[in-house]
This record gives structure tokens, sequence and C-alpha cells, in this order.
DNA sequence: GCTGAAACAAGTAGTGT
DNA sequence: ACACTACTTGTTTCAGC
């Protein structure tokens, strides 16, 4: 079984969605048996299109109330990899991107509220060698938030 | 029981790397019982601070190899609803906020290739009434990822 | 490639301290 | 607030089609 189908889709349509959702009850929407189940999410694990399951923890209800994007301009870009190691001893980045256009580095700060963004910019991330300044984008809001679609990939083969 | 405290902390630690973790396998490690581990569990769902469990989908693997952040300029600032309903039907933008600075929106998409970027912003982005341009922040590689840090959340008392 | 039954492991609820 | 027990449910494996 070396194509992604039908059967691979739902399952994983399922299971996105609710990674605690019993198999024995994937198999009753499905109509297949529970031990297919079982093989099709083994078989996704090992071809690498599903990782870990992991519950979804809501950052503002232990404290983390403000959420900023933030574009990192280099003094020269090849502090690049200096300022990753740099960027990954502050915990409250919780994500890092080499990205083009006006910045070299694209991060995400979850922080308790401004005044704490305001500090880990200037007194942690400014104070980096080779970061010559910074641009946030701070959101007010999140208007939607979903995963990928998996439409048009059933009878793929499958990638990588 | 209306503070986080230890034993949350803990719990909260394992389920969020591995929503799949046995109850009673985390009952071990912490030496309590396992209908503890349910009841905390529970009280966090309860409290709003864990929602659902995800199965981590690597994009890649079923076909999207571009990630990009796009930041979205308006014509006037008072279009921004319509445009977030525009958006909201493209199903390639995974998410979409409101934030500070030089944008309005700010959206994270996954294409299928640059290509395919370009397509979607020309041809879907562009054309949604109220959009003045947009900038693309093309992710070349994401250095690291991770959740929020749980330190410091002892013996606090639940937010909101 | 898939099913079904059997063995095993985990989730859940109630009761008592 | 917690643990223990009994009960229900889900997971996993494997023989057989």
């Amino acid at each position: 079984m070396n194509h992604f189908d039908y059967i691979d889709q739902q399952i994983l349509l399922q299971i996105r969605e609710d990674a605690r959702k019993p198999f024995s009850q994937i198999a009753e929407d499905l109509k297949i048996s529970n031990s297919l189940v079982h093989q099709r999410i083994k078989k996704l694990k090992k071809k690498g299109v599903i990782d870990n399951a992991e519950f979804v923890v809501n950052e503002r209800k232990i404290g983390y109330r403000t959420k900023s994007y933030v574009g990192i301009r280099l003094r020269e870009a090849r502090y690049a990899e200096e300022v990753v190691e740099g960027l990954k001893k502050i915990p409250e980045i919780l994500e890092c991107n080499y990205v083009s256009g006006n910045y070299a580095l694209f991060i995400l700060i979850f922080a308790v509220d401004n005044h704490h963004l305001r500090e880990i910019l200037y007194e942690q991330v400014h104070r980096i060698d080779g970061v010559a300044g910074t641009d946030s984008f701070i959101c007010f809001d999140t208007n939607f938030r979903r995963p990928v679609a998996l439409d048009s990939l059933a009878k793929q083969d499958f990638y990588e």
C-alpha cells in the first residue's frame, strides 16, 4: 500500500482534530474493522505524514496574553546562525524561521503582556550580536486558524 | 482546587507533547493514582487550559512545500472585516490575525510551491475588495518551533 | 489487504478514607 | 483531595480468508 487513499484521508481528517478519538469509533464511522484503522495509522506514522499527538494548550489561560510576530534585521547576513542560537535561549520565542524579503529572520513570541514583550525585545533580542533591529506585528486578535485542506489528496502517492 | 499546582504542571508537560500517553503511565511517572490524573485532566479541560488533542500533520508530506507569512495592507482600515471573510474562503490560508504596525492583517499560507503561492496572492488575495497590497515573507526553513514554557506556573491561580 | 476473535491494556465511575 | 476497586471500553496482535 504505497498511495494515499480515501481511507487514509478520512482517518487523517478525524484524528488531526481529535487525536484521542477511539480507533474503534473511527472504524465504526468508516465501516471498516478497527484493526485496519490501527494498520493505517501505523502506516501514516511510518511515512512521516503524522508525528505525535499534542494537546492544544490555550496560552492565554496560562498567562500569556501578548502574541506577536517579529521580523528581525541583521547587521550582516552571515550572523544568522549565531543569532538563531541566541534566540533559541529565549523561551518566549516559540517559532523561528529564515525568510525572504525585508527580514532575515521571522519569529513568533508569546509574552505575558506588552511590557513583557518590550522587555524581551529590548533587553534580550536587541542585545544579541548581529541583530540590527526588529519590527513587531502584535496580534490584536486571531480571526481564524485551521489545518491544511486534504481534498485532492485521495489516490495520490505519498510525497517525498 | 482552584490553583495550578505542580501536578497540573507535570501532567500538562507530558500530555502536550504526547496526547495519547496513557493516563496510567503518567500516574506511574508522577507516583499518583490514575484516577487523579483523570480528575486533573478533566479540570484542565473545564478551566479551558487545554482543549482538544490533535495529531501533528507534516504539511510537506502531503504536498505543501511553500510556507509563507504575508502582511496585508488595506485601502482603508474599515475594509478589514470584509477582507477577513474573503480570506477565509481561501483554504490555503491557515491563520489570519489583526496586527499592529505596517499591516492591517497578517496571514499564514501553505502552498504547494512558489508558483501556487503566487497564484493565491495574485489571483485571489489581491482581488478581494479592500486589499491594497501584500508583502510576503517566504519561510526557507523553520529553525525551531516549541510550546510555551510552564516554569513559574506552579502554585499560581488559573488565569481569566 | 483486510477481518474477527482473543488477550491485553487503559479509561471511567463509585466508594471510602 | 486523593486512592482503591470493580467495571467498561479501547488497543493490539495474529490466524485465516
